[in-house]
DNA sequence: AACCAGGCGCATA
DNA sequence: TATGCGCATGGT
């Protein structure tokens, strides 16, 4: 990894498999845009995030290299070799997902933002999940810029009623959000406690809160709290598990079952590979009842 | 106009 | 333990 610090900006060289497209749109995050000139922002930590490809590196603007070593390689997950865990993939579907969506690593999110995020995500789509969070923003967040907020705190959040999160338009997720804020607030979840606990011992204290199941507790863990062992199964994993692996995950994912989960979903959702299959199924079942 | 969306809580057996 | 349904809202 090489970085080098010009004019309030930080360029960054010579990492192995990273995306950074890819790994703001690959449905782990929800409040990063692409900008005209093809760039990215978003909010990070209270941080205004802005990058863009150079040639075979990254600029970060309005950062200096004390702030990259804080917030953005550990945002960007950049002290792990992930060139030498896809190469351990020892599996055929694992290599084809790898092999078209080189650079997707897990990011390492807040974790009070992750858990909300993904209450937010549960029977909902994409697009509808980022504009909820937007207006979660805007209005319960910090303003940081003309058009840039903060993530809301669980401190503000605990003193928000139900009622007043109905501007967000989560529908029944709002008491979701409010009781995991409370209980956050209270300490009755340890949330800040969960980057070294034992696995079942942390989806337990997860799921204390009202909304939060298996997916959403083990995706806050993955992109939250950097647990790559954690395997969110959401409808796309459990595609992929009926149809290529019903006797479990292969024994080459041990350890960061995570990182291979997000390959192998994102491939699943976006591969050219599966459209046509995809829209036969759809197709077939709109026939069934005309 | 039904149906679906990176699920979950609750009721039922 | 295992199913199945309803749920707020918005996009096709």
């Amino acid at each position: 990894m090489k970085l080098t610090e010009k004019d309030g900006c930080v360029l960054l060289e010579e990492v192995e498999c990273l995306d950074i497209p890819l790994c703001l749109d690959c449905g782990q995050a929800f409040r990063f845009a692409e900008t005209a000139d093809g760039g990215f922002h978003g909010v990070v930590c209270g941080e205004i995030l802005d990058v863009k490809r150079i040639d075979d590196g990254y600029v970060f603007e309005h950062t200096d290299l004390k702030k990259f070593e804080k917030i953005w390689k550990p945002y960007f997950d950049l002290d792990r070799d992930y060139a030498e865990v896809c190469a351990s993939f020892d599996d055929e579907n694992l290599k084809k997902a790898v092999n078209e969506f080189y650079g997707i690593r897990i990011l390492r999110q807040e974790p009070w933002e992750t858990l909300c995020s993904f209450i937010i995500s549960q029977n909902n789509n994409i697009p509808r999940i980022k504009g909820i969070v937007e207006r979660l923003c805007q209005n319960f967040g910090e303003k940081i810029s003309d058009c840039d907020y903060t993530f809301p705190s669980y401190e503000v959040l605990a003193d928000v009623s139900v009622d007043e999160l109905s501007v967000l338009r989560a529908g029944f997720r709002a008491k979701y959000i409010s009781d995991a804020a409370q209980k956050v607030k209270s300490g009755e979840v340890r949330l800040y406690e969960l980057y070294e606990m034992p696995m079942d011992e942390a989806r337990e204290e997860l799921m204390k809160i009202k909304g939060v199941g298996a997916k959403v507790a083990e995706c806050t863990l993955l992109y939250g709290l950097g647990r790559v062992e954690a395997f969110p199964v959401d409808v796309w994993v459990k595609r992929i598990m009926s149809e290529m692996y019903p006797d479990g995950l292969p024994e080459c994912t041990k350890g960061v079952e995570g990182i291979a989960q997000q390959y192998l979903f994102h491939w699943r959702r976006k591969s050219k590979e599966f459209l046509k299959n995809d829209e036969k199924t759809e197709s077939a079942l709109c026939g069934v009842g005309s």
